[in-house]
Parts: C-alpha cells; structure tokens; sequence
DNA sequence: GCGAATGTAAACATAC
DNA sequence: TGTATGTTTACATTCG
C-alpha cells in the first residue's frame, strides 16, 4: 500500500515537475514577474503535493501501518520527496526572488534563508494572508523579525546567533563544538554555506514544520467536532491565558481558519513576551515552544496537571525529537521514568538515560539536569532510594508523591481522595464534561495533538485531563498491580537495604515494602472503580 | 507579603 | 585522582 502511494505520488510530481520545466521554458519569453509567480504556484503545487504524501504517510504511520525507524520522529523524514532536489530548489529560489528585491539573501553571518523560507512555507497562504514575520530555521527555531526577540532566550542574547548555543552549533544533526560566535560564524559560513546540502536541510525542516501545522489544524478540525458534538463552546471568553499560545488561535477560534483559507494555523507573527511552556504542550507549535529554554519554573503537570504518562505516551516522538522542554517538573519525570519500568525502579544512571531517551531537550545542559535529577531525587520523599545487589535503584513511593500534590484540584481528583466512592460513581459524563471544560479552560489541551488518545481513547483521554497521577495510577493497576508479576524489592533473594530516613509513624510500612506501598496505595480502589465504571478502552 | 513548590547552582561527602 | 552518586544548602521564581 506504501509502495502503490509513493509511486503514485512520484508520478504526479514528475508531472509536475515536467510542467515545471516546460514552465520554465515558456517562461524565459515571458516577462519575469508572471514567470516568477507562475514558478511559486508550480512549486507550491509541489509542495502541497509532497504534503498530501506525508498526511497519508503519517495516516498510515498512525494506523500502524507504517513503522518509523527510531530517531526519525513523528514525521516520515524518509519520504520527503526528492522531487525538488536541491539544485532545482536552488535553481527555484534564485529565480523566484530574482524577481523581487531580496536583500543579503546570504548574509555575513550565514545562510539567511527568511524570504525564501516564507515563499516556501507558507504555500497558499501566502496570498491571502501578512507576511509573516517569523521564520522558522532549521533547527525548528524560530527567528522573529519583529525587532524585539525572546527574551527568554539565553540564545537571543545580543552577539548571539539562533544557530549557535552551547558552544556548538545547532545546524541539524551537526553539533560542531565552536569556541565563540566568531569561530561559529565561520563554521556557519563554511560548513553551512548556500549549497544543495544545506538547502535541503532546509527543505526538510521545512517539512517538519509543514507537517506539524498541517497536523494541528487537523487536530483542530477534530476538535472542534468533537466540542460541538458534546455541545460545548470554545470560543467562549476566557480560554486561554496566552494571546500568543497558537492552539488558542488556530485550535480553538473558528476564525482560524476564515482568517487563513489554507487550513494552516499561523504562528504568532510577533513575540513581544517570552513564553513559557507552562500550558504548552506538543500541540503547541509556537516559535517559542520550539527553542524555550532557560529556567521555567512550574510545569503543568503540576497546576493543571496534565497527565503525564498520557501525554508522553501520545507525544513520545514529538519530545524526543524536539528540543522542546517537557511542560512537567522533575519530580514527575522522576516519576514517570521509575513508573515505566517493570520493576518501578530505576538506577540513577537509568533515569538519566530515560531523560535523554525521551526528551530531545535533555541531550544538552547535562550537568543542569542532571544535578536537578539528583537534587530532586535527594529532596523529595517520594523517591526512595533502595540498595541492592546491583547497586542502588530508586523508586516511588506513591504514598508520599500524593501527599506533596496540593489538594487543590476539583473534581474527581477531590473526590478520588477525600469523597466516598459513590461520588465516582456520579462520575462519568457530567464530570466529564466539567473536567473537559475546566481543562480547555486552563489548559492549552494538550491531547489537541493527539490522535491515538481521540481516535481510540478519547473517553479515557479526557478524563485523564486532570491528574496525571490518576491516569499512571491506573496504569499501574493495570500493568503491574495484576497481571504483571513484576519484581519488587522485596522479592528480590538479597536482603534490601533502605536508606534509613526518619522513619515516619504513619506510613513506616515503606522499607518493608516499597513495593507493596506503591501500588497498594489508597487512591487505587477509586482508581480502579474509574476503571471499571467508565468506557475505557485503552488502559492496557 | 507569605509559604509552598520548583528550578538552578554549588559545595561537600562518599564510593568506586 | 577523577568520576559518579548522593546530600544539603542557598537563592530565585512562580503561584495560590
């Protein structure tokens, strides 16, 4: 089925690049303008082409029937389609700005690819809608041409260069080590300089970022479906707190899409403040999201407790790709990593490869981080530190993680713990629809980009927008808590030793049992009665 | 303003 | 000795 596709899409786009060509042919009699628009709405229809490839490549992907290979990401990278290749891409670009006045294509400091990005990228909509004045480069950054940049950058610090971070330069897949700009810019210059190579580079992180806005303007058509069908409102007043959160434009106002006839959802033209990702999930394809660093503070799993295990699980790829930080804090990550493991537990080493495993953001600053793993391991109650043959693994005490949630949350979250079961059973649709609700409300809905969670799970995946711990709770119950004999410290043959901390009164029951601790917590029984009273299909 | 939670940095100890 | 691991402290920030 793959094989019938692609050649089928090779064929049309050799039609059209043989059109192309004859195009450009007819066009050396025609004056240059009209060649020029002619070339742009060729090319586009080239690219929308290889666009429609990539929507049904990734269709496939999700339906399972297209595997990627690891490190390719969410988007079929392998596929884009060489039907412009470089040199014709090139040979495209010279002509089409030939025929407008476009300044320093190439720059002193590098490849300037803005004005040619933004004929490339913005297809159709470049007809319809501003210019837009933010270019995405390469590396999934974005470059604001508004005068003020992100300030929460430390990347956009004056002397600085978006390619250039950490001593190295972020040219995708090239991380060379450059002492200072100076020496970067000279790297830039010769390594990255305007050739097939690069602009292919180019091409393809073009894609990537086509690719995301096509995606989350489908999600957005899905959910809106899906919120009138549920007779919900989400254009209300009120949603989101962040103007230049995209999702609040292009997912959830319906003149998205009237005010961009393409479909495709526009980032913010202009950064005047520094985002945070504190509601920005994957489905967030905003410049900032793209290269936020630096010190953020709360993560919403934490204040709107987005679920972790879920959102991981949906948007694995995306994080692992992107180096986008993770909208949750450590301890959670700490968590989730302990969690995922048949075992529940992990050595340090251990969790340090899963942070690096699962998140992109998390392949640099390892001194950073990783000193914030420990710290936070060493801080919290929650991470119990168990000795064994092996060395030492840690694990989660459930107990205590629950305990440091501030019960703020409304609800089933309240009711998981402080109302009588019966509440739960009230639960299904009318908290569901609240919750919902309440989640579009404060979040920016981090499910949007979601398609396993709404096509085979929606129920549960909305319920589970409210508490991470709820949704990994469950999932524990279900991987661990009764099929899976897994191996807990106890049950290892060695004698375990347990750190020794004070031991508290109350829930002295850990040393002898983490395990036990751990997935007898009482939060389980509610959990397990969701489980069982709502239409969960894919808690597995 | 306060306190809790969090992130970051750093110093220090210990084990290998 | 260097590195990994673990603990602790300090400080800044965010948010209720």
């Amino acid at each position: 089925m793959l094989q019938q596709l692609q050649e089928y899409y090779k064929k049309q786009q050799e039609q059209l690049h043989l059109q192309l060509l004859t195009q450009q042919q007819a066009g050396k009699q025609q004056p240059k303008e009209p060649l020029g628009n002619k070339q742009l709405a060729f090319q586009q229809q080239l690219l929308q082409m290889q666009q429609l490839q990539q929507q049904h490549l990734l269709n496939l992907q999700r339906q399972g029937l297209v595997s990627l290979p690891p490190g390719q990401g969410s988007v079929p990278l392998q596929t884009l389609p060489q039907a412009v290749c470089p040199s014709d891409l090139q040979q495209l670009w010279k002509e089409v700005t030939a025929a407008q006045p476009v300044e320093d294509s190439i720059k002193q400091e590098g490849l300037d690819l803005t004005t040619t990005t933004s004929n490339s990228t913005s297809f159709s909509a470049a007809k319809v809608s501003p210019p837009i004045s933010h270019h995405l480069l390469p590396n999934g950054q974005s470059t604001m041409h508004t005068p003020r940049r992100d300030s929460s950058s430390h990347e956009e610090t004056p002397g600085s260069h978006p390619l250039y971070g950490h001593g190295e330069c972020k040219w995708p897949g090239c991380e060379t080590l450059c002492e200072d700009l100076g020496q970067f810019v000279k790297h830039l210059n010769t390594e990255h300089a305007l050739d097939d190579r690069s602009t292919a580079q180019c091409r393809v992180q073009m894609q990537v970022v086509q690719q995301l806005e096509i995606q989350l303007a489908k999600e957005s058509e899905r959910l809106q479906a899906m919120m009138a069908h549920l007779h919900m409102r989400p254009s209300e007043p009120k949603p989101f707190s962040q103007p230049l959160n995209l999702v609040s434009s292009a997912t959830l106002s319906k003149s998205t899409s009237d005010t961009f006839p393409d479909g495709l959802p526009h980032p913010p033209t202009s950064a005047t403040a520094p985002i945070t990702p504190l509601r920005q999930g994957p489905s967030v394809i905003s410049s900032s999201t793209l290269h936020n660093v630096g010190p953020i503070r709360r993560r919403n799993s934490e204040k709107f407790c987005t679920p972790i295990s879920s959102e991981l699980a949906q948007n694995h790829e995306f994080y692992k790709n992107a180096d986008v930080r993770p909208p949750f804090t450590y301890a959670s990550l700490i968590r989730q990593a302990i969690l995922e493991t048949p075992d529940r537990q992990l050595t340090l080493n251990e969790i340090y490869n899963w942070f690096t495993r699962m998140f992109a953001y998390f392949r640099r600053n390892t001194a950073t981080w990783k000193n914030a793993v420990r710290h936070n391991l060493s801080l919290h109650k929650c991470f119990v530190r168990v000795e064994n043959v092996k060395g030492a693994v840690w694990t989660v005490d459930e107990h205590e993680y629950q305990k440091r949630r501030p019960p703020k949350m409304t609800g089933w979250v309240l009711s998981r713990g402080t109302q009588p079961r019966s509440h739960t059973h009230t639960f299904p649709l009318l908290r569901c629809h609240s919750l919902l609700q309440a989640a579009l409300a404060e979040s920016s809905f981090p499910l949007l980009n979601s398609p396993t969670m709404i096509n085979t799970s929606s129920a549960s995946g909305m319920l589970h927008v409210g508490h991470d711990d709820v949704s990994s709770t469950v999932e524990q119950v279900n991987s661990n808590g009764s099929n899976s004999p897994r191996l807990s410290p106890q049950q290892y043959s060695h004698p375990v030793h347990v750190k020794e901390e004070p031991a508290e009164a109350e829930d002295d029951s850990r040393p002898v049992s983490l395990m036990a601790t751990t997935n007898q917590n009482v939060t389980i029984p509610d959990d397990r009665d969701l489980e069982e009273e709502l239409p969960v299909e894919d808690l597995s």
